[in-house]
DNA sequence: CGAATAGTTGATGTATCTCAAGCAGGGTGG
DNA sequence: CCACCCTGCTTGAGATACATCAACTATTCG
């Protein structure tokens, strides 16, 4: 594996790496990895604690946030399977991590991976991601309506589509996705900067137009893909 | 150097690295890397170019930003001495870089970079602090005010100040900072995801408060670094 | 000196926030 | 099993911060 690989097409928001995970693996023989459970809504650290380990997801979902002091909150990272967080140059972390599903989360102390090249390219590989998606949702965060936020979030979600090079839907029939947001409202708004009021609106107005419906709260069937792609403003 | 290292005090907004420099300046000796003067406003890649090269920031400050198919552009990252930009995990550029002012700007093949384990090192700190700014600049973009927004950008340029442990004025006498912008007002706005003519209100507005004066448009002297401290909405 | 460019200021519009009430689903206990 | 409550979500009415549009002023540069 190239250090800065220069042919992968990682999509718009994945951080996963399988290539990666092989090193992981490798360390958690070695004992030197140590994978815990965690419940639904539980913080793994918070801002200001010492970073002395660097984590991963397993499995589940984490997202990384930031308070102001008046409890303004701005979710800065929403990482999946893959995802590599607990990174920063300072002795302390600078943002809350917490689980927003039940999540398996592999932890290595900093110094186990100054030894290791293969760790150190993987976790490079994972930052050049992170800080494309970041710049990405810079963007949304700084120039996107509120509606066209939340059809860039809702593009998220669909894998393959909405990326560059995208060929549109299966000429066969429907243009339909089924998506899990295992966000609530709140977490999507402050993961997009808006109000869970305007969030809402938002959702309800794409129901009525057709767009999507709502299975179940934070299961929401696109039902015209093209129709959202559309609305991100990056098209 | 430690790897991830624990013990860095590097301050918001400041990507350079003075120890790191070395790998560069030994490569440079090996006449591996290439050194180019930039005018003002020069572009150095857009996004999509093939992305082949790192670039570290020698001289001046570059600026990496997006456009909207509609024209609306969103400043990413302003880089200064020392910064790296033209990293990403594709095949692409996925930003534009453009100087701000005139700036000497080295470039390196992504390849050369394999070999050098210290290269490596370096860059993943560079990458660390860059992930810890693009986390600070969410929050401003996602959850504050205009007014707030002005004032963290003017506290990005008093050093040792605004940030944790800022101990306040020195006890002698006044507490004041001459900064020198080097962006456009425009250039702010895009940055800071607000319009030109909001930027421009809101210096007045600090003019007139008696917390700024300005000295030549881009060149602003703050009177009272604690008071624009305050409005920045992070204390 | 005059044109061109960048910045300021004012008047008005509007997208989003705020405040407030109502609704829906899921779990609990009688 | 159903009434009740709790929490999360939706909807409405009104307020507001910021954008937009437009005119004016300051600065730069030939």
């Amino acid at each position: 594996m190239a250090y800065l690989d220069r042919g992968s097409t990682t999509g718009y928001g994945r951080h996963a790496d399988s290539e990666g995970d092989a090193s992981w693996a490798e360390l958690a023989k070695t004992g030197k990895s140590k994978s815990h459970r965690y419940q639904e809504h539980e913080a793994v650290y918070y801002e200001g604690d010492p970073a002395d380990k660097v984590y991963e997801v397993v499995e589940g979902t984490v997202m990384l946030f930031k308070l102001l002091p008046d409890g303004r909150r701005q979710v800065v990272e929403v990482l999946r399977t893959g995802g590599l967080f607990g990174l920063t140059s300072k002795a302390h972390q600078d943002c809350n991590a917490e689980t927003l599903t039940a999540s398996v989360i592999r932890s290595i102390e900093k110094r186990e991976i100054e030894g290791s090249t293969v760790m150190q390219q993987h976790i490079a590989k994972c930052m050049l991601t992170q800080l494309e998606t970041l710049h990405d949702h810079a963007v949304l965060l700084g120039r996107k309506s509120a509606f066209e936020r939340v059809a860039s979030f809702l593009m998220r979600f669909v894998p393959e589509r909405g990326i560059v090079g995208c060929i549109g839907p299966k000429p066969s029939g429907k243009d339909e996705s089924l998506i899990v947001l295992a966000m609530t409202r709140q977490e999507i708004a402050d993961y997009l900067g808006l109000t869970i009021e305007t969030v809402s609106r938002v959702i309800s107005d794409l129901k009525r137009r057709g767009l999507i419906t709502i299975e179940k709260q934070d299961r929401i069937r696109i039902t015209n893909v093209c129709g959202i792609c559309h609305l991100t403003g990056t098209h």
